[in-house]
DNA sequence: ACGAAGTTTCAGGCATTTCTGAAAACTCAG
DNA sequence: CTGAGTTTTCAGAAATGCCTGAAACTTCGT
């Protein structure tokens, strides 16, 4: 490993920590990121210097993640794993993934404890907080999923606007007022 | 503590582990997150069933997280803690501290690789990778930021649109064109 | 200035998570 | 079916992170 390709992967390593993926898988993937080739377990423990079998659990994770894609080469019986490239894509991953892992789970929690009857003023209360939370993300994630099915030429274009979407919104609230 | 108010704190807690904030600091903010009241440190630790010092070091992690205010009740000198209510607000809060710990530590080392001088093909090409994910960082939080910007009235305006913004979009294409 | 009430710090014990090496399991060519 | 090459599993060692109680510190009323 260059110096170069040194500080990246352990920047990932600390930065996963923070993520709750765990120091090793974050380096095992900015390996595989950086990569010109795909590698296969071997490389990467040697690189890294982790054993075979954290290379191999690594994997597993980073493949649940659907982060890092399995391929063969042709002519070697080892499994080389690559990094999609498309950067949108990784971030569209990583972002369903989570919903699914994290998100799903915590809005059916606040469904259910919405069901309940609150017998009580403090248990009333509670649900109104939890009613709250529950708008709030399904909210965000319904709109999350509604840009997402945008294609990416139309995405750019509204990201590239920016702030002035308003002037966009104020304008087409005076066009239909107009027509009325 | 009632069982539903229970259930909601305990699911705080698991989802902590996942996202580097600890148990503990979790399950605190979950509390006083549906409490009616602001809660001091010593009602937290018993509900909680946790020891007083390790309610201390939760409160001053959440208060550096800026996720629960310091409130001082008239002839108590005890400090009471309460969370935000705005659910919008504690979105927003969570999101810039969340960059300012994680994205901006990744883009200036992110910036400071693409300066090297690339020695090899190798180091060229880990370069070009990281250049993609700097543009794509740089992107979605810019973006991030011009939203943020609005008001909260044109904000639901947007998210209620959902998808049907490219109709938006290709409209006022067409208008420029025709103007010119 | 003192003491009571409250909060924070921190060293060490405890628990959880991660990592390893050995062994088991799988895969495929011959 | 055999065995070489490869991957996976798993029990325990190592590392890390968490939690506690005791002590130090802070604040405030008298």
């Amino acid at each position: 490993m260059t110096p170069l390709v040194r500080a990246f992967v352990s920047h990932f390593g600390e930065m996963g920590s923070r993520w709750g993926i765990n120091r090793t898988v974050g380096q095992i993937y900015a390996l595989i990121y950086v990569s010109q080739r795909a590698l296969n377990a071997d490389e990467i423990g040697e690189a890294l210097e982790f054993s075979r079998s954290n290379v191999s659990m690594g994997l597993k994770e980073l493949q649940a993640w659907r982060l890092v894609q399995l391929r063969h080469l042709s002519g070697d019986r080892r499994e080389y794993f690559e990094a999609p490239g498309n950067a949108w894509e990784v971030f569209r991953t990583l972002a369903e993934e989570r919903r699914r892992r994290e998100i799903e789970p915590t809005l059916s929690m606040l469904r259910s404890a919405l069901m309940e009857e609150a017998g009580n003023e403090e248990d009333r209360h509670a649900q109104a907080r939890m009613r709250d939370m529950h708008t709030l993300i399904e909210q965000l994630t319904n709109w999350f999923d509604d840009i997402q099915r945008l294609d990416s030429a139309t995405l750019s274009k509204l990201m590239g606007m920016g702030a002035t979407v308003h002037k966009l919104l104020d304008f087409t609230d005076k066009f239909k007022r107009d027509k009325r």
